[in-house]
DNA sequence: ATGGCCTGATCTTCAGGA
């Protein structure tokens, strides 16, 4: 089974990408993140002329998060269950589903903005949730993993220049410890290979030529218990995916297991 | 081959991204 994770950056802008990079790629279940549109815009009628299920939460221009497979679609649960409220309302950054014996969270982390500002204390808490909503699975027997846009750099090796991110949200210590609660759930980080250069980053900034100069950030991750684990074959960072023109500003992280 | 931001809405300017 081929999986992977990618903040596509607008599914409205993606859709072309998406669709040639689904069947390109031959993956069996991906799980998005940022398709920044209500649930009545997704485009399931086209995702379904290629053969795939779609769960989606999404209520508009900001976050929204989904599962696609063409290997079964069961036990969807939309949202994430206890998570805290940003400004009155919880927003679409989790979903989770069934598919072909794999149980899997499609996740989009709070940013955070500024270590000062409220968001950066909405994605602790947000953190904190997450861990007890998955504790149960992350200690099962079957193979689960907990997919998405993390926006942590779970180490200095995950950043290109330490220097550039001190004192900035990513890369903080209270970050990286809820990260490292998460994995104390029974989780271990699948760290994909690089398709070139030494390190697998999975995001560059659009701007100032981020990309060709590879300053970049592994934040994107796959998390996955012991039975998932096992299961890799192979993990990589599909870079091709960043290139050109329409494409977004993450890569999709693709693992391949032996189910 | 990889190019000095991109996206969608509040729409010609801005918030948010990280």
């Amino acid at each position: 089974m081929r999986i992977a994770t990618w903040n596509v950056n607008s599914i409205g802008a993606r859709l072309p990408r998406l669709l040639a990079w689904l069947e390109s790629s031959g993956t069996d279940v991906l799980c998005l993140q940022e398709a920044k549109c209500t649930a009545e815009q997704f485009p399931t009628a086209e995702l379904r002329e290629l053969g795939y299920e779609a769960a989606v939460n999404a209520t508009g221009r900001w976050n929204g998060v989904a599962v696609l497979s063409r290997v079964g679609l069961d036990q969807v649960v939309t949202g994430l269950p206890g998570g805290p409220d940003y400004e009155g309302a919880q927003e679409p950054r989790a979903i989770s589903a069934t598919c072909g014996g794999v149980r899997v969270w499609s996740v989009y982390v709070p940013n955070g903005r500024d270590v000062e500002h409220d968001h950066y204390g909405y994605k602790l808490r947000w953190f904190e949730a997450l861990r007890d909503a998955v504790a149960a699975d992350a200690a099962g027997d079957l193979p689960f993993a907990v997919l998405g846009d993390y926006n942590v750099a779970p180490t200095d090796e995950d950043v290109y220049d330490p220097a550039v991110f001190e004192g900035l949200t990513h890369v903080t210590p209270a970050e990286r410890a809820a990260l490292a609660a998460l994995r104390d759930t029974g989780l271990s980080d699948v760290v994909p290979r690089p398709l070139k250069y030494d390190r697998p980053y999975t995001y560059w900034d659009y701007r100032q030529l981020c990309f060709p100069k590879n300053r970049g950030m592994r934040i994107d991750l796959v998390y996955g218990n012991a039975p998932f684990a096992s299961a890799v074959k192979d993990a990589y960072v599909d870079r091709e995916e960043r290139k050109g023109k329409g494409a977004s500003d993450h890569a999709p992280v693709v693992v391949d297991l032996d189910i």
